[in-house]
DNA sequence: CACGAGACCTGTTCGC
DNA sequence: TGCGAACAGGTCTCGT
């Protein structure tokens, strides 16, 4: 479930506390468990392990993907990657939980079974990163700057103006689509939002950026802006039963609707691959395709 | 240096 | 029903 909204969806639960549990902030990490290494970025394990104990959770913060744990003395950044989650548990430490060998693995009768890393948090709580595909990754800084270095412009913040975005396409030839994936670009966009801005700016996903009219770059920005904040609005698109709370799977244009009539012209909308990434257009609302 | 391809992972769905 | 192929919300690294 990970892309901007997303990431800023649970930022905003972890904030708020949720019904039966309690709010991250204040609380003092007391211990953690690995349980696949390379889900750690940095450091090693046991450096991890004794260094995070003891540290308070004092805020919680986002930058593009990333969610940043503000702690007594380091940062925790966490980036889901493709299928990673947080939950926040109840009930025996994670690492101590015996291992049940069913016949049939089914995710539902096993919840912990993707668990990789888990933070004990006191009174039985326990903040759990799920992530299947084990793209996630956690690491322990000091100073999260270096890793944000080359992260491009927050979409949503005031200095991303349609000048900054106009100015920024003509230094690229590349498909719009693998540009608005590219986040030294700007920030937090992936691929459903990318393939949902385009269909609003009514631009081609193979378009050149630098053949990207002035007024084509200021639909492009409203685009990015609009779609990025209904779908925060909406707490984000997931296609999770268990946590289905994500709304703006309902408000999807063209994502995953590959043969589904396009809402604005009816047009059959199409699934093309640019840049490695399966693409969703409607052929006739979407201009500027090459050739 | 900008860009594209392959790698990293596991699970689910599709097509024959 | 079975089995391989294709596909899935994202970055990294490497070669051109």
């Amino acid at each position: 479930m990970p892309e901007l909204p997303e990431v800023e969806t649970i930022r905003r639960r972890l904030c708020d506390g949720r019904a039966g549990c309690p709010r991250l902030v204040g609380r003092r990490i007391e211990g953690a468990w690995v349980g696949w290494a390379r889900t750690l970025a940095e450091p090693a394990p046991p450096v991890f392990r004794r260094r995070v104990r003891g540290q308070t959770i004092e805020r919680i913060e986002r930058r593009a993907k990333h969610l940043l744990l503000g702690l007594s003395r380091d940062t925790l950044m966490i980036h889901l990657g493709m299928s990673g989650s947080l939950h926040l548990r109840r009930g025996r430490d994670r690492g101590a939980t015996p291992r049940v060998r069913t016949r049939i693995h089914r995710v539902a009768e096993d919840p912990v079974r993707y668990c990789r890393l888990s933070l004990r948090l006191g009174d039985g709580w326990r903040l759990d990163f799920d992530d299947p595909r084990k793209f996630g990754r956690v690491r322990l800084v000091s100073d999260p700057t270096p890793v944000l270095r080359d992260i491009g412009p927050e979409p949503l913040s005031r200095g991303f103006t349609a000048a900054v975005l106009a100015a920024r396409l003509r230094d690229h030839r590349r498909a719009l689509k693998s540009l608005l994936l590219d986040q030294s670009f700007v920030a937090g966009v992936g691929n459903i939002y990318a393939d949902e801005v385009l269909h609003r700016a009514g631009l081609h996903p193979r378009l050149r950026a630098d053949r990207v009219t002035p007024a084509q770059a200021r639909a492009l920005w409203r685009a990015v802006r609009a779609v990025l904040r209904e779908a925060i609005r909406w707490n984000g698109t997931t296609f999770d039963q268990v946590y289905g709370e994500g709304d703006f799977q309902r408000h999807l244009r063209v994502y995953q609707r590959t043969g589904r009539p396009c809402r604005r012209c009816g047009t059959p909308i199409r699934r093309i691959v640019v840049g490695q990434r399966g693409t969703h257009f409607c052929p006739r609302c979407q201009v500027g395709s090459p050739r």
